[in-house]
DNA sequence: TTACCTGCAAAGGGTTTGCACTTTG
DNA sequence: CAAAGTGCAAACCCTTTGCAGGTAA
């Protein structure tokens, strides 16, 4: 009915599809959140909201947000996928092994490694990843603490 | 019973683990491949030379292996786990989204990185991905034409 | 109105695990 | 010989899909 939701249904109409309560939610919930939400934790979110909405609606909906480029879906050491609100500024992640904290920092060096891979090998870079893993601040002072103790 | 032998099996024994034939065979099928074989095809090579290795030991090998230092999982786009035998320089990777071909790359702009994450935020990087996706150049051509056509 | 979307439940694919047997050290 | 590893098949978990009923445009 507002502004907003013109504008969303734009987007979803722009990419053949349709803009649904569900879609609405589910995209919201993820931009609302700070990110790195796995399925089951966005669903847990949106069934806050809107108790019958279908792990399976989520998996599509994120499919289809994927596939009109407001959602990322990141590999963070875990095993299964973690989903995210596309935002202005390329940024990377940082996970740590300890507390499975995630931790988002920017990285213009990926920039310049992804222009001397075009102007080198010919590629036409259009995702990157730069994942890190290992130890926060907090879990090294533990382990420190643990190794003395 | 050669020297390498002992070498793999002190390894091993460093570890807390015992050197197996169906160890040392997927070693070495891993070493001598070029990379970035999924669970499953190094099954099949590995069953080549020994056909009753069971994919439930590749698995279990490659945990074993991981955990040891001399494998690295990597998630390169496709939804399961491939892996790779751990060389001297670290390297990253190219995947086309078109053919599925992996490029590897040096970039040492990645260390660059880790070591100001460090110094800003105080952690530890044990492990560092870069994975880019996009098309090759054979890719990109064939797209060209295609568009022509 | 009709193509698209949803919820449900069942299927799928990669990975892990329980168990009885075999092998290593 | 005890502890660790293996093969097999079943279990697991995350994700996808078929279908019948609902909904956006």
């Amino acid at each position: 009915m507002n502004k907003q939701d013109d504008v969303l249904r734009a987007a979803f109409h722009g990419a053949g599809r349709r803009l649904t309560a569900q879609r609405r939610l589910i995209l919201e919930v993820l931009e609302e959140s700070e990110g790195h939400l796995d399925a089951e934790a966005l669903h847990d979110r949106v069934k806050a909201r809107a108790p019958n909405i279908s792990l399976a609606t989520v998996y599509r909906t994120l499919a289809v947000l994927e596939d009109m480029g407001r959602v990322e879906k990141h590999s963070l050491g875990e095993d299964h996928g973690h989903y995210e609100a596309v935002r202005d500024r390329p940024h990377y992640h940082f996970a740590c092994l300890g507390c499975g904290k995630v931790i988002e920092f920017d990285a213009p060096e990926v920039a310049r490694v992804v222009r001397r891979l075009n102007k080198e090998k010919g590629v036409q870079v259009t995702d990157a990843h730069l994942n890190l893993s290992g130890y926060c601040a907090r879990c090294r002072k533990k382990q420190d603490e643990g190794m003395r103790g």
